[in-house]
DNA sequence: TGTTAAATTTCGGGA
DNA sequence: TCCCGAAGTTTAACA
């Protein structure tokens, strides 16, 4: 599992040790220890002098991180070179990416250690909870959001970007409908008011074409602006949260 | 650097490296090997028996990650508890939080490597190209916007979102400035359009309020959407980017 | 490639 | 705590 480790490399050898498992491809590699990084891109930044966690995975990607946080210092989702070299006594790591021409520069100052890692086989991931999961559910079960409603299409594209669901109501009315899978915001109400804009560019003038926001719940803001745009709230249940399960109570649409 | 390392811990071996590192949170912890990982919380995933890396931070803070791609697999950007037990033979850590209500547990079938690594001083880091400095500089030189504009707010705050310029023209019309660090997009227009309408809520009727969009570029159907509702784009090239810097010809905002 | 929108978004700021 | 908006957002889907 571990291809090969070393410790406080020289560095000259880190270099050769990132480059040969950068080349192959087939391990994660990491670099802990005294650093400083530089980016250039969509932005810049400078990372002074201290101990980072680099990790480089296997498709080239990379992420500097710091002591504490979710997210990496830099990183780079995908790179097109990856290159260490040895200048002025010291391994730097250098990362550079075409569209957007962007390069994270690495220096280790003083590395601790370096880990090539087997980490092959990923297993299947499953993610349950999602707005696509949703919109299925109430694609087949357009009742939950009213009675008598009728799907015509999803994701259907209008100028201005895709409409969760398409419908007729009862009377016949078109209905736009947008769902969020957690608490809907006042920009949901904006995307909801555009795509209902739209459809009626499509319609001759003076149809009615309802719009209904579909989510677990609204904030206060959101529900003003809704209601002053003459728009509609449906509260759909969707998450199956951790309290639900653990009571065992509240049937969820997606378990 | 290293404060300690074990390779093909035993389960109780590896439970009580977690709880005694994690306990101190001096260190940032990591376990690579077999795993399952599942989680419920905001949404629910489970990864099936793969190879992954465990990290947890000193802040609590949890990734787990497959082999390729720069985000975790699974995550908890903060944790109120974190533990680890032996239960049937493996070790299984379980990280969760309050608010949300969520829950992240790793089983360790075969891990092959834990690592206790110091990672104690991080450098200062500085960010440039962000939209905030981007709103500095142009608070300081609006003329850079249009000549004869005055800014009388910054980060203005109307019902619900805050307006990033407001200002005066030479004509004494009031001016809503939205900025975005790159292309506008719809999005956008929404936001600015919205601020507009708040400050047309407060002013007498019939006041003009006008509405600039300053991006270093727009959309096609953002500049489309935004000529409808009658605003404005300023073309404003903000950011340092790599070529620009590279072929040190052209002097940007933000040297 | 361009555009849009979701995301277990995360993160920070203000009321 | 709620709410909003930025982010080097990343990622996926689709024209």
């Amino acid at each position: 599992m571990i291809r090969e480790q070393l410790t406080l490399p020289a560095p000259e050898a880190l270099a050769a040790f990132l480059n040969r498992h950068t080349r192959t491809r087939d391990c994660l590699v990491q670099v802990a220890g005294l650093a400083e990084v530089t980016y250039r891109g969509r932005a810049a930044s400078t990372a002074d002098v201290g101990t980072y966690l680099v990790l480089v995975k296997q498709d080239g990607s990379l992420q500097i991180h710091h002591p504490t946080g979710i997210k990496p210092m830099n990183w780079q989702p995908k790179t097109d070179e990856l290159l260490a070299r040895v200048d002025e006594d010291v391994c730097m790591l250098l990362a550079s990416r075409r569209s957007p021409l962007e390069l994270v520069q690495v220096v280790f100052l003083l590395p601790q250690v370096a880990l090539a890692l087997e980490l092959q086989e990923a297993g299947a991931f499953v993610l349950s909870g999602s707005e696509a999961q949703m919109q299925e559910t109430l694609a087949r079960t357009p009742e939950l959001i009213e009675p008598g409603l009728r799907v015509l299409d999803r994701e259907l594209l209008v100028e201005s970007g895709g409409i969760d669901l398409y419908a007729q109501d009862g009377q016949g009315r078109f209905v736009v409908v947008e769902l969020k899978r957690a608490r809907a915001t006042q920009h949901a109400v904006s995307q909801l008011g555009r795509y209902v804009r739209s459809v009626q560019g499509t319609l001759p003038v003076g149809a009615v074409v309802r719009g209904i926001l579909a989510a677990p719940s609204i904030t206060g803001p959101a529900r003003v602006e809704l209601e002053r745009r003459g728009l509609e709230f449906r509260e759909i249940s969707a998450i199956p949260t951790l309290a639900t399960h653990r009571e065992g109570t509240q049937p969820s649409l997606f378990d």
